[in-house]
DNA sequence: TTGGGTGCAAACTATTTGCATTCGA
DNA sequence: TCGAATGCAAATAGTTTGCACCCAA
C-alpha cells in the first residue's frame, strides 16, 4: 500500500500504518504513540510525527484542524466532513452529500481547489446540559 | 460598542479594537502586536492574546484557524467563509450565498450547531506557478 | 558502503499562567 | 478603595530539528 505511494515501507512505518487503518478513525499524534505502546512496540516521538506529516503529504492520511490546538489524523481520505462536538470533543463523519458547496463563484483564475474542509460546530443545547 | 457586550473600555482593549476594526480584516495576535507598536502605543504581548480571546468568547470577532500553525482573527462576524491560498497565504471572504450547508442530516437532537467553519484551500495551477 | 530512517534531546513557536503592580469605577 | 486589568517572565504544549547511530539494499 505503501508502494504506490514511495515510501519506504520501515518497521515504524508499518507499526504506525497498521494502527492508522484498522479501521476509519480520528486520532491525535499523541493517540498514535499510545497505541504504539500498547502493542507493545517502540517508535520514538518525533518518527510518529514524520511518519504522520509523510502520510498525509502522500494523501494516506488527511490532516484535519479542528481546534487551534488539536489536530487529528483521518485514516479516511474519501470526501467527508465533520461534526464536532465542543463539549464532548466527539468527532464524526458527515457525509459530502449533505453540504452542497455549490456556485464557489468565479475562483480567481490560475487556482485550483486543494480541498474544503468543513468542521461544523456543535454543543450540546442549554436545556440537555442542565438536565445531565 | 463594548458596552453591549459588559467589556470593561480600558485603555488597551480600546487600542486593539481600533485596530481591529479600522476595516474587515484578518489579523493574526502577533500582528496586532505589531499595530499597536507602530502606533506607539503599548500593550503587552499577553494582554493582545487575553483582549483577542475576550473579544472572540464575546463575538466581537471571529477566531480561524486556517492552519495547524495559522490562526487569525477575523473583524467580520457575519457569517461567511474563506478561501485561503496556500501558496501565499492570502486569505479572502467568500460569501455565505456561494455555499449552502443544506441538508445537515438528522442532527443528533440534544445538539445545537454553534458555527461552521468552511475554509477552502487553493493553491496556485502548476501552469500559473511555472510562469511566474 | 552508503544513504535513508530513527531516536533522543534540545530548540522553537505560539499561547497561557502566576504573581506583583497599577488602573479605573 | 478594591476588584479587575495589565505586564513581565516563566511555564507549558505541540511540533520540529540537529546529529549521531543503525540498518537494509
Amino acid at each position: 500500500m505503501m508502494k504506490q505511494k514511495d515510501i519506504s515501507p520501515t518497521k515504524q512505518r508499518l507499526i504506525i500504518a497498521d494502527i492508522l487503518f484498522e479501521k476509519h478513525q480520528h486520532l491525535t499524534a499523541d493517540q498514535v504513540l499510545d497505541a504504539v505502546k500498547i502493542r507493545d512496540a517502540s517508535v520514538s516521538r518525533a518518527t510518529v510525527y514524520n511518519t504522520l506529516n509523510l502520510f498525509s503529504t502522500k494523501n494516506l492520511v488527511r490532516e484535519l484542524v479542528i481546534d487551534k490546538s488539536k489536530v487529528v489524523y483521518d485514516s479516511n481520505v474519501e470526501p467527508h466532513h465533520h461534526i464536532y462536538n465542543v463539549d464532548t470533543g466527539e468527532l464524526t463523519d458527515l457525509g459530502v452529500q449533505g453540504i452542497s458547496v455549490s456556485g464557489l463563484p468565479e475562483m480567481p483564475s490560475g487556482l485550483r481547489v486543494e480541498g474544503a474542509d468543513v468542521v461544523i460546530r456543535v454543543r450540546q443545547t442549554l436545556d440537555k446540559k442542565l438536565a445531565s
